[in-house]
RNA sequence: UGGGGCGUAGCCAAGCGGUAAGGCACUGGUUUUUGGUACCAGCAAUCCCAGGUUCGAAUCCUGGCGCCCCAGCCA
């Protein structure tokens, strides 16, 4: 990252980690990130990835992506591969270190049956059912299960048979011995294995009948990888206790430290697993990838960065405090990205034609345009420019508030990059309907202002001759409310998608997909990276430009 | 009502007993062939509340209040 600036990075679990460090109870720092691969990943996600990546970066240590692959039932290796794709997307880099929780079910059965030798599990008949019903409430203490006083070796032989695929789903579990009135719900004897019979698993096919849970497969998967500091967000405060549980009962290699933190909501979006997953199967999105999505995959088509999303986080912090942080954030990073590094094009959205009637018919002129105003490295691009051209249709007012700078009737204003243009004759349709402006240029203003009159408007036009009709899709947020919750779908934006037919000029055809632009005085947009073809375009609308102008013309601009 | 957390401007967030950083947003202004950008200036905080300790408290203590999480054979 070009930011060194490590103090602004500082949080809590920096400092833990720093303090580790220079005490000496670690020569070297050592994290992971754990996804489970039953969905894409998103942008809280990304906080986490940043955070576990970065502290290996910063302090010269490692970072590990481990696939938490525990429930067959839901997992699969498209989630493993796109997880993969963008985690190396975002930037980060796990070497060989692509591990999976599944490497380590041989040696977690061997820690599993460690445990009953050691009289700390137990096998269990318990229906779900009646395990809720013993497991207690809130306020009222669990009761021992009538299976918790079972001999060692018939433990040992109940768990070899639930191996052996001998017992139907359900039938048994294999629980931790822990205390079934611990005022800590996960403390009431967690169950740590359970029978799946008939999954194939996408790492062990079908290898094992029995599944390691969470709790017990994370803490000694982090110990087996040597983990350092293992980060996790907030809901898992509560099962810190077990997670240290299972490493003080069993000798295990290190004894890494679980710090939480807050995970990230976001206004105007949904971050949970299950929404998203609703989301997708329901139809109200396209795919995983819709760029209505707030996963990364989603981001990335359309239109943010790498280096925007690794900004934003660094942003928001990290902390132990709930929060939800406003849209305005993310976008501002991505436009502080593109501003500096988006190559300029014009486009019209809107298109409404114009007519240059003192300019000779036939004639055309190529203008050769600055792709970036400030930034003379970034080179140029040629522009045609004819007789006939777009302009946008909000550019033009028959009559407009006192502060409108850009045409009206009679008035004048620069075409980017090109002439001054002045508008004589308004043509309507039967309609009453604009259907065209037809203007007179000075031939005097290429490249220089008029004498004796100064021209406050600047507005953007594309050839009409030589001007490439695009699809741009112009996307909003994703929902009206700031915080979607009960009847969420409810708030979906029916807004969130509008298709517009637009101009483009003629360089904008030969975009790659997924590459980024600004479109002046537009926005930020995307050449889809799935739809968009030669001779297709399509573009996509990262994020409007900043418009001071709308608030003006709310208040009347005058 | 049991347990675990959190509470500093509109939003995010520094702070770690010495008198409230920074970013975003917002409001002015300058520059500008993008009503963008950049630059300058400004606004904005009963530090959840109430007591206490201290020369001194956002920081320590006590008691409240508010919000979040936990009763999967999910993670």
């Amino acid at each position: 990252m070009s930011d060194s600036d490590t103090s602004k990075k500082s949080n809590f679990i920096r400092q833990i980690v720093e303090a580790d460090l220079a005490s000496g109870k670690y020569a070297a720092v050592h994290t992971r990130f754990p996804p489970e691969p039953n969905g894409y990943l998103h942008i809280g996600h990304a906080k986490s990835i940043c955070l576990n990546f970065g502290i290996a970066e910063d302090y010269d240590g490692q970072c590990n992506l481990r696939f938490d692959d525990t429930n067959p039932h839901k997992e699969n290796l498209e989630f493993v591969r796109v997880i993969e794709e963008d985690v190396r997307w975002l930037g980060y880099d796990w070497e060989e270190r692509m591990l999976f929780a599944s490497d380590y079910f041989g040696q977690l059965h061997d820690f599993a049956v460690d445990l009953i030798q050691r009289g700390k599990a137990y096998v269990c008949d318990l229906t779900a059912e009646e395990t809720r019903t013993y497991r207690g409430t809130l306020t009222e203490p669990g009761r021992d299960s009538p299976y918790r006083e079972r001999s060692i070796d018939e433990n040992l032989d109940l768990f070899a048979r639930m191996r052996a695929g001998e017992f139907p789903d359900g039938a048994r579990v294999l629980r931790a011995k822990i205390n079934m009135a611990s005022p800590n719900i996960n403390l009431r004897d967690p169950t740590i294995y359970r029978i799946r019979h008939g999954v194939v698993h996408h790492q062990t096919g079908d290898e094992w009948r029995i599944y390691p849970m969470y709790d017990f497969t994370h803490c000694l998967s982090d110990s087996i990888e040597g983990i350092t500091h293992s980060l996790c967000t907030l809901e898992f405060e509560d099962h810190r206790p077990l997670y240290d549980w299972f490493l003080d009962a069993l000798e295990t290699r290190c004894h890494p430290q679980q710090i939480e933190f807050a995970r990230l909501n976001l206004e105007y979006t949904v971050l949970s697993k299950r929404k998203l997953t609703e989301l997708v199967d329901g139809g109200h999105v396209d795919s995983w990838d819709d760029p209505r999505m707030p996963t990364i995959a989603g981001l990335r088509r359309r239109g943010y960065t790498p280096v925007s999303i690794r900004n934003f986080c660094e942003r928001i912090g990290v902390t132990k405090a709930d929060s939800r942080v406003e849209l305005q954030i993310l976008e501002g990073c991505i436009r502080e990205d593109l501003e500096a590094h988006g190559p300029r094009r014009l486009a019209v959205l809107d298109p409404l034609k114009v007519v240059i009637t003192n300019y000779p018919e036939g004639h055309e002129e190529e203008f050769e345009v600055p792709n970036h105003p400030q930034e003379p490295s970034m080179g140029e691009r040629p522009v045609p420019f004819d007789r006939e051209l777009w302009i946008e249709r909000g550019d033009f007012m028959e009559e407009a508030p006192r502060k409108f700078k850009r045409l009206v009737t009679g008035g004048e204003v620069r075409l980017r990059n090109a002439y001054v243009i002045r508008c004589d004759e308004v043509i309507k349709d039967a309609d009453g309907e604009i259907s065209e402006l037809r203007c007179s240029y000075d031939p005097e203003t290429l490249g220089r202002n008029p004498e004796g009159r100064k021209i406050k408007g600047v507005i953007h036009w594309v050839s009409a001759t030589h001007g490439v009709s695009a699809e741009v899709r112009l996307y909003d947020r994703l929902f009206t409310a700031p915080n979607p919750e009960g009847d969420w779908l409810e708030a979906l934006n029916p807004e969130s998608l509008t298709i517009v037919k637009a101009v483009v000029e003629p360089a904008l055809a030969n975009a790659e997909p997924g590459e980024r632009f600004q479109f002046e005085r537009t926005g930020y947009f995307c050449a889809d990276r799935h739809d968009h073809a030669p001779g297709r375009p399509v573009f996509n609308r990262t994020v409007a430009l900043r418009d001071s102008w709308s608030k003006i013309a709310a208040k009347g601009g005058n």
